[in-house]
DNA sequence: CCATGCTCATTAGCTAGGCTAAGTATCGTG
DNA sequence: CACGATACTTAGCCTAGCTAATGAGCATGG
């Protein structure tokens, strides 16, 4: 018991550490004025599920409603992403990718791993492994 | 190649996600309004290292000096590092944790490390193990 | 021995991202 | 059909980041 509690809490402090210091690093990386993290994340997320309402893509970001609001707001702005009333609830409201959402979406996303794929691409086949499991592991955490 | 660069570019966009929602959630989890994830972390430079300028803070932190004088404002004004002058150059400043920043430094290290812990605790040994790698991969990464 | 240029830290000013609380519209139900 | 619950937004606040500019101190070449 002992040694497994001071393992997960040693373990808590090593992976808080690396991430803070990883994401910083990550997100210095960014190429020109553009996309930023968290908006690249919930165009991301909006790709893969179709379409989502503010709510559920808030939960699937793991943000409050109102931070969606404002990230959703920026990627309308833009004309990445539209606003459409809810066929049968009034209240709700139903996002997607435009087509130019898509379109700037790939370039994007491309130009944003650039810098970390070719980081990746150094490690290990072994160590890439064990990022895959690890990220897998992560998603669940954060999801529980 | 091909494989192994299709592989690095998904694995950084798996990565990428895991991490944006993995940071977002553990944020979240903070105990009653105190010491902010950058804050904690600074200061656990600090106390890793015993003394340093504020320059050489930033990069370990990875942000950018300006950024760091902000962060140990708000540590000096809660009497939680000092600054002192460099004893032979004028420019420069010498940061380091007080004894209340070491005392409040342990005391939300476990509060903050709290839920994450537990979490980790339902995990498997392996797959631990495979964070802890992964951690240390990723530290590096961030380095490079 | 001092003028000039570099380095360190800070200040100023900006944007994004996050939160809570409150407001507004709509739904659904007793 | 009134009233509570739900969905989204607005308002207002704070932190975290950045770049550009400032000011102070060092170091060096003429």
């Amino acid at each position: 018991m002992t040694t497994e509690r001071t393992t997960a809490e040693s373990l808590a402090k090593t992976l808080r550490d690396a991430i803070i210091r990883f994401s910083r690093r990550v997100r210095q990386a960014r190429p020109v004025g553009d996309l930023t993290f968290s908006q690249l994340s919930a165009l991301t997320s909006l790709q893969l599920a179709g379409a989502l309402t503010p709510r559920e893509l808030a939960d699937v970001e793991r943000v409050q409603p109102p931070t969606m609001t404002k990230i959703v707001g920026k990627l309308e702005e833009r004309g990445l992403v539209a606003r459409t009333p809810h066929p049968t609830d009034g209240r709700q409201v139903i996002l997607a990718a435009t087509d130019e959402g898509r379109a700037v979406y790939a370039q994007h996303e491309r130009a944003r791993n650039e810098w970390l794929a070719a980081q990746l691409d150094r490690l290990t086949p072994e160590e890439r492994d064990t990022l895959v499991r690890a990220a897998e592991i992560l998603q669940r955490v954060a999801r529980g």
